[in-house]
This record gives C-alpha cells, sequence and structure tokens, in this order.
DNA sequence: TTGTACGCGTTATCAC
DNA sequence: GTGATAACGCGTACAA
C-alpha cells in the first residue's frame, strides 16, 4: 500500500543523520547553512511531510483539541466552533469537530474516539446528563472545558451564558407589554438550559406580582418540535398571548406553526427567543431575541483550555458566565420603538445584529 | 504530565501478554473465555483506552478521512458534510472537517497537516485553482475524491453536480416567463461552477433565439458579495428584469439589496437561484432554485474513496454527474402554478423541498 | 555542529 | 490459544 517517504529517506539523500533532517524540519537546534539547503532541496524532491503520528507518539503532543457539539447543523453552535477554531489556529491548534446529536451514547463513542487519538483538550457541549462523559474525561487526565451548559456539583471549568437572566429579560420585555397567559417551548427536561430558561422567564412574571400564567412545554431544540410545541400550546384554554422559544430552532418552528395556524406575529400572538441568527441566513431580521455571544463562547473556552494545556492549571475550576444581549425587534409586538431606546441602548449596536 | 495507562499495564494486571490484549480489545484471533474475561476487567479496572497514534504508526492505517469544504457555514456544505459523515460512520471511519474559507493557501495549511496525520483518505471541495494541491495530495499517495467541482485535465475521482444544466433549466424558466434583460451574480472568476453556472445560463437564452443579453457579475460566493453585485446590477441600463444568484448566500444578499432598493420579488423583478436552503432555516420557502443533492454529493464521495481505500482501486478515474432539480417557487414570478405542474412534476415533490 | 542509542505504544510476523 | 521479537517514524538525552 503507501508508503510515505520518511525522515530516513530525506536524510540519506541529503547526506546526513536524521536527526538533522528533525531539527531542519522543526526549527530547533543549530543546523550550518550548506547543511540546511542540502536537506531542504531533499525535502522538496520527495515532498516530504513528517509523520505526526509518530511525533506525537514520542512527543505526547497532538497540537489537536476536540470540541463536542450537540447540533452542528444549528447555527448558534456553528458560530461557537468558528470561535474556538480561531483561538485554536492562533495557538498553533487543530480543531476536530464532532456533533453528538444531543444523544449521550454518541457523545461516549466520539469521547472514545479522540481519547484514544490523544487530543490535548476536549471543549464539550454536554448531551444530557453530562457526569458521566466528564469523569471519563477526567479519568484520562485530559484537559477539559464544559461549554453552554452548566454542570452542578462537578469540579470543571466551564463557559456559558447567563441563560436564565437572558429569559428574564425576555420576560420582563413581555410583562411590560402587557401579557399575561404565556407559554414557553423548551428543550429537553434533562438539559440544564431548558431548565434555567425556564426558571428566568417565570421568575419575571412573579416579580411583576401580575397574576400571570406561562405554561412550559418540554421537547427537542429543533424546528419540527417547535412546530409540534407551538400547536399544542395553542390548543391551550387560554390561549397564550405570547411565546418564548427557548432555542432560534424552536423558534423557526413556532413561527411556521403560526403561519400555519393562520396567526400573524406579532398582531396576533407575540413570539420572542433565545439565540440569534446569523446575518448570512436571514433576510428580514424580526424576531425578538435574547442573543447569545456565541463566538466568544468558543474563543473563552479555549483559553481556559489553554491554560491548563501549558501547564499554568489554575488550582480552582473556574465558570466564567457571559451575558446575553437583549435585541428587541417586531416579533415581540406593540411599543417598539420606545423599547428599542430603553432597552437595547445604542442604535448602532443593532445593526450588528440584525 | 498526562500519562494514560498502555496495554502493557493491563497485560500486566491480567497477567498476560500485551498482545493477548490487543486481541481482545480488537477482536482479533483467538482467546480463551477466562483470559478474555480476566483482560476485558482488568481493561474496565484501568479505563483503559488505546493509543490510536501507536495502532496507527503500526498499521498504517489512521480510520480517518478529511474533508476539505471552503465554507463551512453555508448549508449546502453542512448538507455535503453530513453525507459524508453518515457514509464514513457506516464504513467505521471517523471524518475530520476544514474550512478553507475559499483560500488556497488555507486549503495548502491544511492539507499539510492532515496528510501529516495520515489519514486514510481526503475529500476536497478546490478552492480556485485545484492543481496544486491535488497534485500535492496525489505525490503523498493518498486516495482522495473532489467535490462539487469539476477539475479539468487532472487524473483524480470527481462527485459533482451538473451545474450547467441547473443554470440552463434555471435559464429556460426566465425565458418562458418572457424575460430578456437579466443579470448574473456570479462566485469568483477561478473557480470552475461559477464559469459553468454562467455558460449554462447564457445557453438557455442563445438557443431561444430571442435578442436577450445577461450580463455576469463576479464576486464571492458569500451574502455580503450578492448585495453589492445586486447594486451594481441594478444601476445597469437598461436594468435586468430578472436576476440569477449563483448560489444560496448570493441570493440571500441579492434579496435583502432588492428589499433595500423599495423592489418587490417578484412583483418588480424575478430572482432564481443555485442551491436550496433547509427546512429548518426558512420560515417562508419562496426562492425558486435548482438544488444540489448536496446530502447525495457526500456519500457518493466517501463511497469512491471507499473503493480506493480498500484496495479496489479502478483502473480509469470515475467522475460521477449528478442531477439538479428545479424548484418553483414564488420568487421567479408569474405563471407559476402553471409551471410547477410543467417543470417539477409531482406536487409531493415540492413539500420536501421546502 | 552533527550523530548514536533508545523509547513512545502498538501490531505484524513468526514461534510454540 | 498464547507469546516473544521487531518494527512503525520520530524526538529526547547524551555523546562526540
Amino acid at each position: 500500500m503507501r508508503s510515505a517517504t520518511t525522515i530516513h529517506d530525506v536524510a540519506r539523500r541529503a547526506g546526513v543523520a536524521p536527526i538533522t533532517v528533525s531539527r531542519v524540519v522543526n526549527n530547533s537546534g543549530y543546523v550550518s547553512g550548506d547543511v540546511r539547503k542540502r536537506v531542504e532541496s531533499a525535502v522538496a524532491e520527495f515532498g516530504y511531510v513528517p509523520n505526526s503520528l509518530a511525533s506525537s507518539l514520542r512527543s505526547r503532543r497532538t497540537h489537536t483539541v476536540a470540541l463536542i457539539v450537540t447540533d452542528i447543523t444549528n447555527p448558534f453552535f456553528t458560530t461557537v466552533a468558528r470561535g474556538v477554531e480561531d483561538a485554536a489556529s492562533d495557538a498553533g491548534l487543530m480543531v476536530i469537530v464532532c456533533n453528538s446529536d444531543e444523544r449521550e451514547d454518541k457523545e461516549q463513542t466520539y469521547l472514545r474516539m479522540l481519547l484514544g487519538r490523544r487530543v490535548d483538550g476536549i471543549l464539550l457541549v454536554p448531551a444530557r446528563g453530562a457526569k458521566d462523559s466528564i469523569r471519563f474525561i477526567k479519568k484520562q487526565k485530559t484537559p477539559m472545558v464544559v461549554l453552554d451548559r452548566p454542570v452542578p456539583r462537578e469540579h470543571v471549568d466551564v463557559v456559558r451564558c447567563d441563560s436564565e437572566d437572558g429569559a428574564y429579560q425576555l420576560g420582563r420585555l413581555l410583562v411590560s407589554l402587557g401579557h399575561k397567559i404565556t407559554a414557553m417551548l423548551s428543550g429537553p427536561r434533562d438539559v440544564s438550559i431548558s431548565v434555567e430558561r425556564a426558571k428566568g422567564f417565570r421568575r419575571a412574571f412573579s416579580e411583576a406580582h401580575i397574576g400571570a400564567s406561562s405554561r412550559v412545554y418540554h421537547g427537542e431544540f429543533t424546528q419540527e418540535s417547535g412546530y409540534e410545541m407551538t400547536r399544542k400550546a395553542l390548543a391551550a384554554v387560554p390561549r397564550p398571548t405570547a411565546l418564548f422559544a427557548a432555542n432560534n430552532f424552536i423558534a423557526l418552528g413556532a413561527l411556521r406553526s403560526l403561519g400555519d395556524a393562520g396567526l400573524r406575529v406579532p398582531e396576533d400572538i407575540a413570539l420572542v427567543g433565545f439565540d440569534d441568527l446569523p446575518p448570512a441566513l436571514v433576510t428580514f431580521p424580526f424576531l425578538t431575541v435574547a442573543a447569545q455571544p456565541a463566538y466568544e463562547m468558543g474563543r473563552k473556552g479555549v483559553e481556559l483550555l489553554l491554560d491548563r494545556l501549558n501547564g499554568h492549571p489554575p488550582r480552582r475550576f473556574r465558570e466564567v458566565v457571559l451575558p446575553t444581549e437583549l435585541i428587541v425587534r417586531h416579533s415581540s409586538g406593540t411599543a417598539i420603538s420606545f423599547l428599542k431606546e430603553k432597552v437595547n441602548g445604542n442604535p448602532k449596536n443593532r445593526s450588528q445584529n440584525q
């Protein structure tokens, strides 16, 4: 089969020892100009590409980190991945992205693969319960950072958003617009952010001391699930006057469901959600959302990871909580122009977040 | 630093030789039930994860293929990636996805990394001119398949769509709707599909023997570029009555640009494009497009690659050309209901492709 | 400035 | 059925 040229081939051709080739290729140690030239031309001639398997085996460094997300088709995670990619690239690291599909078994399978490949570190968005996976990784002593979702009672670095507060802000917005009957279209029960967001949303209403009712529907973080949950929510009596979608895909499903039900947004019913959609994908920005700094989350995650990779392990585990940004658009309904100024601050900020 | 348990640790604990552990773990060779049990419990006790670097170094197989695309944020390539992922997964292969950003230098950098890691095969969507990269890969004797874009005069397997025909069909549609002045918003000049699509589009008009004019604008395959090209196209005299966007992002940019210019689609100007958007991202399917079977392209690419990986190298290089599907929606304008039946066939097909 | 010896963790090969 | 030995390709430690 394939038998690529090795450092020995190059060494023989250049009339030197393998280690000298290594020094030239890696710019380590002293090599005279003459020898360097001979080696370089031999490298070029053979198209020699060093075998990083061997190198990693020896050096115990793969210069690779892994990112496991729960839905790679979701622009939110795509953006996280870009943040990870950019930060890792700056540090000379390659990134392997895996998609767990919100399933623990797939997550475990990928973890086995990645740990087998001896990746230098792992960034994990845990599917469902996270404990088994976290313990598994820690048992291999591989540095890790959990992204996006809080993991109570586990000793691990975490970078996440303030879901509770983001949901609270959306709730307050709806309160201020006079809504009393609302419904939340949430993700799986056993995913922490589903719970956090429900909590924050409810707090806004309970604080307001208005006899409001908010029903919570649990499903998946998908458009299909959003569609179905919306159908159920609309069947409730009394019908909610506003919906809160726990993520962007649920919101899109809700939007379509409402359209199919002949309801106009926001005239007939208001809709707010979590996670903004990237400008490239949206023709007419319309949804009022609590936007998470996805790109920053990715970057920050790598930052924490690097501290451990480079032998600066902080003694304590850290939890970085990033703020969400409330972006008020049309889907939340009346009094928009007033609220825009009040809640969102400088109008210039808005244009970046269509 | 980290020092994971090795096959020797497990072997010692189980009172056997390392090779026996290997046999148990990999289900290769005969191992008695008794020994197997002892080994398995030792594996569990240590949480032993075999080092695939060492394994690959010895066996010359990484069970990994690489996919390099030009824009991972584009749903088209996300879908291709899923096709690749699924097919590879079926064959017990892992996939590493890299994003060249349509830049040759990034493509080369990733290629070095991947070849260094001795991936078993490479699926490449070539950025710009593809020749250097293809030769580089072939020099390492790594099996490869080119996706999405034809590469003339290179000896390599290719899986792509019939861009020329897809563009031709869109052109014919516009001809049949009476358009004579059109503009094409295309990608970079040096990307083959840009040229192919322009050719097919023009052919539709030249065949019709109507004194039609179609101007071609070259830019990037991005929403921003689509926006700008549309501005330029609208400034032309006489103004085009229909636009053809060479991919989905260009179409979205055009849509926004037209909106900003106060033009309604399709009442004031028609718009057709290449590549459909996934249902999950689109609330109201609206664009008339030539849809490419992205998922199939990914799967088929892996299929060709596997033939070479598994030692069934076909003697000739193959080129698989997949058909595009014309999906007529509102953005192309009048006479839709008639055309839907005629061009798109069974209405049931449409609902899958919102 | 260059080279030798050895080890990283695993498996191919051959022996028992 | 199981084991000993060597080799995969490279880099560290030390020597010259």
